[in-house]
DNA sequence: GCCAACGTTGGC
DNA sequence: GCCAACGTTGGC
């Protein structure tokens, strides 16, 4: 099992959003960067924990916990021609986009991008790195911990 | 709106 | 395969 972190813009998906939606649960679409794809195709499974990041907003920062409620499968979006996220070289037979379904286990309280930042526990966090700007990075389990206790949630 | 950093594209 | 140009991300 591995921890991750998924990064959305709030006015496009929050977490109030994902809590709103049905069953909680939701494809994470949109998803067009080939290393983040990778890491849902190859290596999420099942029951991986993740945060839930709000970017590119006021308050950056974690806003919940979510976990893979389903394995990878073709993101729907790559073939909706009146969507923003249509790639016209994707095939139904050769589709180039994957994206896990993810289910809210908790919102947490918001902790601020400047608090993960200013925690030494956290220095080698991937979203703070220099230049960073993956949508979808790992989180070692010291850092998923030390994240854990500092958004005064009981997962681990 | 600015700008640093990075990914992708496409000509050669 | 190289690399310049361009587009995007995301914090500030």
């Amino acid at each position: 099992m591995r921890h991750w972190l998924l990064k959305s813009e709030p006015d496009e998906f929050s977490i109030d959003d994902l809590a709103a939606a049905k069953g909680r649960k939701v494809a994470w679409f949109g998803v067009r960067n080939y290393q983040a794809r990778n890491y849902m195709r190859d290596e999420m499974q099942v029951g991986d924990p993740a945060f839930f990041y709000h970017s590119s907003c006021p308050e950056p920062g974690i806003a919940g916990i979510v976990e893979v409620s389903k394995a990878a499968f073709p993101d729907a979006t790559q073939f909706d021609a009146a969507s923003k996220y249509h790639d016209p070289k994707a095939t139904r037979a050769a589709p180039r986009w994957f994206n896990v379904e993810v289910r809210l286990v908790e919102k947490t309280r918001l902790v601020p991008l400047a608090e993960l930042r200013a925690d030494p526990a956290l220095a080698t966090l991937r979203i703070l790195q220099r230049g960073n700007r993956l949508s979808i990075t790992p989180v070692e389990p010291a850092e998923w911990s030390r994240i854990c206790r500092l958004a005064g949630s009981r997962a681990r």
